[in-house]
RNA sequence: UGGGGCGUCGUCAAGCGGUAAGACACAGGAUUUUGAUUCCUGCAUUCGGAGGUUCGAAUCCUCCCGCCCCAGCCA
């Protein structure tokens, strides 16, 4: 392969750091930052500006912290912040000692703020919060100063005192930064940097009663951290004038810049903080870590391989165009990975009984089979076979349509690692009409899978023996949304009315003996059904699989079709 | 109707004045003890639209159209 091919492919923000390696913009730095608010659980989004952050900083040789912008302690907690920490780990990247926290930096904001108000860039104001929308003005009108933005210095420091010591009420006053009331830019039009919150901290308890604003917050951290590109996504443009304002009128340590890249949005899928926590509490699933939630730990959950994951943020590129990347990437990339890394077993999840009617009874025979087509080094097994099978239901058929391969009436088909069977009789339910059984006939020269006739089969067919198969709980998972896009809902209805009735589907299924091994967290794909890793739920005696994703199954596309 | 962004195949996405990469999806075909995998093949005479500059434009200029973000003491 030529270096050309296996270069990273070309994004605008890899664009920017080159050129200010060569422009030597940083002395060479790279240091970048992943700073999530601990209020919620990480999602796949999060997962692109993770990939993104910590992969710029790995390609350039420079650094990437882990930081916590923790301000707002009425929404924030620290299981949150470990549930953070131990996605970032799982997905597979390291801040060393780099976890940072933006309260460490309270005492420090709260200088600059001083320092801020000593240099009249700064003042406290008493406008009550619908006083302050009413004075800010409209798209096309400019807002009004406030009536306190001329107190003094003295008062300024007075006051801003008396607030970090508790002595006002919530909402009696805040910060702001005296920029420009007439800017067409709402955010330069006197932002609050400080509000009174009589509220414990999950880390530095009570210590404080005032807590910094974003604006005010993100740029200083990043300046005293070092970082040199802040990476974010899209909406937050316009912030980007206030993220300069503050570190050019204060005496900043560094000087970063922040660019904007476009957040990740999956089709029939929900990626927003507010929406997945809703969906969590109102039990429309069962957690954060529910498999059929997009959040890292559901992924995870779900059997999806930190790899998959990660090849898919890759592939999706950074841009800056708004955009909706099909659910059907995804699932590429989890079946690529997967299939290079599960081992095969069986497994049969809708059972009909075959019964060999040649096959001595009592009879069992332990077969080999391998555990990966594809890569001798997964090693075989053994698997019973016998006189009693379970097959899958839809691999037979009474009346088969032209193209259908599988076992039907006088049909040969082959099973999986054992013989050639022939159907030569079907028991159905006299009342229903449903085939309860199927009778058929072996040949015992192709043992293994040929016969020494040459003679073909068109379809190889999965089984379990009866008397040896483990019972096991199948989760069957589907997309959690109908509607490819669940935001675009008609008028009255929201993103809960696209919610998938059929999104889990359990199902009692039958194992063959060897899945009696498997530990929670294994991913298997069960042959010809899909993949599935075993749940923590799960229990020797009765393993618990939740359903990665299925295989490609051109056949049920074709049967569909017609 | 203020400001900030964005518009290249069904979906992502390269391209940065020299004559439209790649991936997914889709459609054919080959191989196959998973109708899986793998492997071939096809898939934008055209880059939101209209003008202009140029020997030459997706790339430069002008105008127009469409979409997204901003009026939290959230991030």
């Amino acid at each position: 392969m030529s270096t050309v091919e296996n270069a990273a492919p070309s994004h605008f923000i890899r664009n920017i750091i080159k050129a200010d390696l060569e422009a030597d913009t940083h002395k060479g730095r790279v240091h970048t930052r992943f700073p999530p608010e601990p209020n919620g659980y990480l999602h796949m989004g999060h997962a692109k500006s993770i990939c993104l952050n910590f992969g710029m900083a790995e390609e350039f040789s420079g650094k990437c912290n882990l930081r916590f912008d923790d301000t707002n302690p009425e929404k924030e907690s620290t299981e949150y912040v470990n549930a953070i920490k131990e996605d970032v780990r799982w997905l597979g990247f390291d801040w060393g000692d780099r976890e940072f926290y933006a309260s460490d930096y309270f005492e420090k904001l709260h200088d600059f703020a001083v320092e801020l108000i000593r240099g009249g860039k700064a003042y406290v104001c008493s406008l009550s919060a619908e006083e302050t929308r009413s004075y800010r003005g409209t798209l096309t009108e400019a807002g009004k100063n406030s009536p306190y933005r001329d107190r003094s210095v003295e008062e300024n420091l007075d006051l801003f005192a008396r607030m970090r010591a508790g002595e006002f009420d919530e909402g009696s006053h805040v910060l702001r930064l005296k920029i420009d009331m007439a800017s067409p830019n709402f955010l330069m039009r006197d932002p609050t940097i400080y509000r009174i919150r009589k509220v414990h901290h999950h880390r530095t308890g009570d210590a404080w009663c005032i807590y910094p604003m974003y604006d005010f917050t993100h740029c200083i951290s990043d300046a005293l951290e070092g970082i040199t590109h802040s990476i974010c996504t899209l909406e937050f443009e316009n912030n980007r004038e206030i993220y300069d304002w503050v570190l050019d009128n204060i005496d900043a340590p560094a000087r970063p810049r922040q660019y904007e890249f476009a957040r990740l949005n999956l089709s029939s899928t929900v990626l927003s903080k507010r929406k997945l926590i809703q969906l969590v509490n109102e039990g429309h699933v069962h957690g954060w870590d529910d498999p059929r939630m997009p959040t890292l730990s559901g992924l995870r959950r779900r059997g999806v391989p930190a790899a998959a994951l990660r090849d898919f943020c890759e592939r999706i590129g950074v841009a800056k165009k708004d955009s909706t990347v099909d659910l059907a990437l995804f699932e590429y990339c989890v079946r690529d990975h997967l299939n290079a890394s599960a081992p095969r077993r069986m497994g049969v999840l809708d059972p009909v009984k075959l019964v060999i009617t040649n096959y001595p009874e009592g009879e069992v025979e332990w077969l080999d089979a391998v555990n990966h087509p594809g890569d001798p080094a997964f090693g075989s097994r053994k698997v019973p076979f016998s006189r009693e099978l379970w097959i899958e239901r839809e691999d037979f058929m009474e009346d088969p349509p032209k193209k259908f391969f599988r076992l039907s009436p006088g049909r040969e088909v082959r099973l999986r690692f054992a013989y050639f069977v022939t159907c030569e009789e079907i028991v159905k339910d006299p009342d229903t009409g449903e085939v309860v059984e199927i009778r058929a006939v072996y040949d015992p020269e192709t043992l293994g899978g040929n016969a020494p006739d040459g003679r073909k089969v068109k379809a190889t067919i999965h089984w379990v023996s009866q008397s040896h198969a483990l019972e096991a709980e199948a989760r069957l998972y589907d997309r959690l949304f109908t509607q490819e896009d669940p935001d675009d809902m008609p008028e009255g209805k929201s993103f809960l009315d696209a919610l998938n009735p059929d999104s889990l589907v359990q199902k009692k299924a039958f194992l063959e003996p060897a899945m009696a091994e498997s530990l929670p967290g294994d991913v298997f794909q069960l042959e010809r059904v899909g993949y599935f890793a075993v749940d923590p739920d799960s229990q020797r005696e009765r393993p618990v699989l939740n359903r990665t994703v299925t295989l490609r199954d051109s056949w049920a596309k074709a049967a569909g079709k017609s």
